[in-house]
DNA sequence: CATAATAGGGAATGGTCATTCCCTATACCT
DNA sequence: AGGTATAGGGAATGACCATTCCCTATTATG
């Protein structure tokens, strides 16, 4: 979905970003059936999701506050300038950031789920997947909802909004594949799937926490002892 | 242990702080055997905790970052200058915040654990305690551990060493209570107790997050499904 | 009572940072 | 080709922030 090297036209005429504007001023992306149509001026040369990869990557590293638009423009590539046409601000960044990196958090999420073939085994490779991901170096780089949470959720409500929202998101999305083993047999009837879910998101996001600390984290070990939680 | 008002002398004699040198010139507390010795010029007329305790709420609640020392003169009541009198710098007041932040949960933890009457009921008790912890107003205001592990490990390797370290303390007093349990019966012997104290971590740590970011945490039913963790 | 030693407090300083400005470049349209 | 609209890039700006300086105050000692 990211490519390596910056393709100049690929991404202005197609929009495939995910939501809402990163733009100051952001036009109407197609009036009628026709979604292809080049905005007037001079198109933007830089891919937009590369540039946030790298983006993310700095604030997951650094936070948000000691991120400068210095290290920006060097993790980003862009002059100053340039980021500034793009976004309002460094908080505008920052959100277009982390919509960037819940999207694809989001898709590694589903994958692992899909690997399993019941409703009690999805949960194993969700949580393993999530072992995964928080561990070495990659877990060393951090998590941006967590960050998100513990930097920024008290001080920037729309910040906070989105983080409270995708925990939301994770929440349901366990308690959905809960009631599915139940569905399936593969996971008790009695076991109660909104607070059992809401204890694993605590353990995903304890888990970040803990990988950032650089504790070890075994996979099998800690998710054989948590699928007690669905006995 | 720390008083409202402030008494002039008492702080200043006695060095009841927990560690480290808070000061950028330490005088060595006691030559031999007489540990109450003035030092020499005059005494500080602040009392060190509540002032720390004042700062330990400006971290909590900013983080580090975005934590001033405008903040800090105005949470400590203290002037720039006394501040850094005090204190080194800036970072050196974030540790001794985070020193006594964590002495104070000890404490808590500690006295949350007594009060079960066996391994079991021990463990109850401090996972009980750790949600209200994370709960509500007290949650909002967050946690330094957490808070230093998110914002800090990455770039600072003292307060990483700090907060790597408070996480195992508390992982091998929870390793230290199931074992009690184990011993006591009321815990099975087939439970891995390093692996679950560690799983166990991950979910406190995950509380705090989870907290911040306003979820609601219901005690009664997060623990009662924890528990399950010791079947 | 002078001296040494440190605390209290606030003004001054130097650096950094987010943001803006401005000039150039590139696209489309007529 | 001229006009319009936006992107690229970097210098300029103004605010803020961590730290230092300096002057005063308070203790003990000789």
């Amino acid at each position: 979905m990211t490519s390596p090297s910056l393709p100049p036209i690929t991404t202005t005429c197609l929009y495939s970003e995910t939501s809402i504007p990163y733009y100051p001023a952001m036009q109407k992306t197609a009036r009628r059936s026709q979604a292809i149509v080049r905005p007037p001026g001079r198109p933007r040369e830089f891919d937009m999701d590369t540039a946030l990869d790298r983006a993310v990557r700095v604030f997951r590293e650094r936070g948000y506050h000691a991120t400068s638009i210095g290290d920006l423009t060097a993790a980003m590539r862009l002059a100053t300038g340039s980021i500034y046409k793009a976004f309002r601000d460094k908080h505008a960044v920052f959100l277009a950031a982390f919509e960037r990196y819940t999207a694809l958090r989001q898709e590694q999420t589903r994958s692992a789920a899909a690997r399993g073939a019941t409703g009690r085994e999805r949960i194993r490779h969700v949580l393993l997947s999530y072992v995964e991901h928080s561990q070495g170096s990659e877990g060393r780089r951090g998590c941006l909802v967590v960050g998100g949470a513990v930097e920024l959720s008290a001080l920037d409500p729309v910040v906070g909004a989105r983080v409270n929202a995708q925990l939301k998101s994770n929440e349901s999305f366990i308690a959905g594949l809960i009631r599915e083993g139940q569905a399936d047999g593969s996971i008790p009837r009695h076991v109660a799937a909104d607070d059992t879910a809401r204890l694993m998101i605590c353990i995903t996001q304890g888990l970040r926490v803990v990988g950032k600390a650089r504790l070890p984290l075994d996979g099998m070990r800690l998710v054989g002892v948590a699928m007690k939680l669905l006995a």
